[in-house]
DNA sequence: GCCACTACTAAACAATGCAAGGTACTGAAA
DNA sequence: TTTCAGTACCTTGCATTGTTTAGTAGTGGC
């Protein structure tokens, strides 16, 4: 997988995946390593910084099976914020399509 | 436009266009303004790594309009490259779609 | 000669993913 | 009881790569 591609993407599929439901930093990396492959010393630092950006707030919930988890709950601020980042890779996405296609079928 | 999409993408754009026809860097520079905003000091360095890495050969033509321009064509190193980048990209793009879309109408 | 445009280069800077390391709780196997 | 695998969280330093900013140099019009 071409690290580069992903720069600046994983953000939008955390943010993207927060927002269906509340979830937990372990089980974002376990759900983006099914189609992304992504390590966890990548997601922990966006949580971090989406939080201290006021896109998440969190808060701490027991589990059966092992530490106590920090879910992630999307902020109203990071929905809009999300609406935008998705509403910039559609153009993004079909832009470079454009260029690539220009190339390859002229 | 965010600049992190940019990352890893430029590469394969610069790729694509000059699989179509040998390119100069000014050109390439001017080509992309049109749907990705882009500096020159981007583009330059672009081609100077995929240059040193054999993916293209260059060689300089006399311009009425200027100085001589550096045109850029690509091996048959820099068209499996391309190829395999081009599939890699389908690929990942295909991947946040599906994270994305599983979140937005599920 | 001077200026705008074309063409290219160089160096310091910033953002971000990754590897590697660490802490700690639970339950089952030894 | 000790040990190990699985769960869950977090931090640090590195590598990659685009951006910013500045600079060099040729051509043609004023």
């Amino acid at each position: 997988m071409n690290v580069q591609f992903k720069k600046g993407v994983l953000e939008l599929c955390v943010l993207a995946l927060t927002a269906k439901a509340d979830r937990y930093g372990y089980e974002l990396v376990h759900r983006l390593s099914e189609t992304l492959e992504i390590a966890e010393g990548t997601v922990y630092p966006i949580l971090r910084r989406l939080t201290k950006e006021g896109l998440f707030t969190t808060y701490l919930a027991e589990s059966s099976e092992g530490p106590p988890r920090k879910y992630y709950h999307l902020t109203t601020k990071g929905e809009q914020y999300l609406a935008d980042q998705v509403r910039e890779w559609r153009e993004f996405y079909t832009s470079v399509n454009q260029v690539i296609e220009e190339d390859a079928s002229p």
